[in-house]
DNA sequence: GGGCAGGAAACTGTATCCAGATCATGTCCC
DNA sequence: GGGACATGATCTGGATACAGTTTCCTGCCC
């Protein structure tokens, strides 16, 4: 197979747009109409969704695929997961770190910063995942990276969410600063440790914006 | 769907078979041979293969599926995973431990220490994952389990192979001893540290074998 | 206006078939 | 004996069609 799959090219332009933000949490991805959008048959659309379903970044309904929706209790065991492996991955990177990638997450930053006055949610949100992703994918570790690259799938619908929310931007904004402090000093502890308070402060964010 | 799907029954089917063992790290899972035993087509055969490849059980090949086999660093990036991870679900299991589960898990020990005299690997290993699989259910936090499974489904081989050292019996068992015990005694402290070392245990079992 | 029933639409699961890719085996040549 | 090439077997990916299930919409009745 020189050539990739239609169905491991359809997994891979799904699984962008889901983590992109174009999929809304009340779309269904039906088979019939991918395939016919991307001009093949449902069959290999639907190899994928099926896998993206087992990969847990979409569920299966009896009307097409949706983004999981998980309950409070359930987003609440994925922030334990976070504050379990995040620290780890962060101290990782800080390890890791290259001037460019911290160049880029500079940058990212910066763009985060500059929505504070005009309120532009989509942007800030494309930023604070172009750090997040910046950072993580300098993690050596391919299974935790995995790993923590499959819960942050099932949380997504819910970091749009509580990324509406205008008073967490200067805690989440601090946060990244902070961190990029670190991984620039390549300091090892001091990444873990912010990485632990980033996720302590979104789990309350979380938790008060669900009135938990 | 009143009625299991085949594409389920199979999966459920395959996926007893995996982890009974049943399937030789050398075996090729191809959907046509498997359809013609269970009489069916191979489509569904061909999407419960692709789901369990999907979670990590299985990998496809270009001629059928076969277990997953791990070089020694993707392994050893599981183990850190393990220790990131297994702590914190043992002691989650041991603050939610119930009499009868820890009736069962004492019958497992026995079942594997029953096993040093007579070197019968096989029951060794289905006692220690009946051992294993029965306090990792008793853990909460779905996130979380789900996580572990995922990845010890993708060392299994190694573990069928470290298993048959004998050398490491005596290891794991008074391992599973000590866990026990704090199981037992809810003693939450006690359950992560002696996890955390059986984590090591089994890594440094795993360092001497792949002469690393 | 609300509830229920029936039918159509919209989906799913899967069977069958075809084309293409890969692997294994056999043969020939050096 | 070893290497290269050709051929056949064996697999995969995917297209199409059919049957079954679920949901939605409409009409009718109270």
């Amino acid at each position: 197979m020189s050539r990739q799959s239609h169905r491991d090219r359809i997994y891979d332009l799904l699984l962008t747009r889901i983590q992109n933000g174009e999929v809304g949490w009340q779309d269904r991805l039906v088979d019939v109409n991918l395939g016919m959008e991307l001009g093949v048959s449902r069959m290999p659309v639907r190899d994928a969704l099926l896998q993206l379903a087992a990969e847990g970044y979409l569920v299966a309904t009896t009307r097409g695929f949706t983004l999981p929706s998980l309950t409070p209790a359930e987003v609440l065991e994925v922030f334990e997961l976070r504050r379990l492996l995040e620290p780890r991955a962060a101290a990782m990177a800080a390890q890791a770190m290259t001037p460019e990638r911290l160049d880029a997450l500079a940058q990212a930053v910066e763009q985060a910063q500059g929505t504070l006055g005009s309120g532009d949610i989509p942007l800030f949100f494309r930023a604070s995942e172009r750090f997040r992703s910046g950072w993580l994918s300098m993690v050596p570790n391919r299974a935790l990276l995995d790993t923590i690259r499959r819960y942050m799938a099932q949380v997504q619908t819910v970091r749009l969410t509580t990324m509406r929310d205008p008073v967490s931007h200067a805690v989440v904004i601090a946060g990244q600063r902070e961190l990029l402090a670190a991984f620039a000093a390549r300091d090892v502890v001091g990444a873990s440790d912010r990485m632990l308070r980033f996720v302590v402060e979104g789990e309350q964010a979380f938790r008060r914006l669900a009135a938990i």
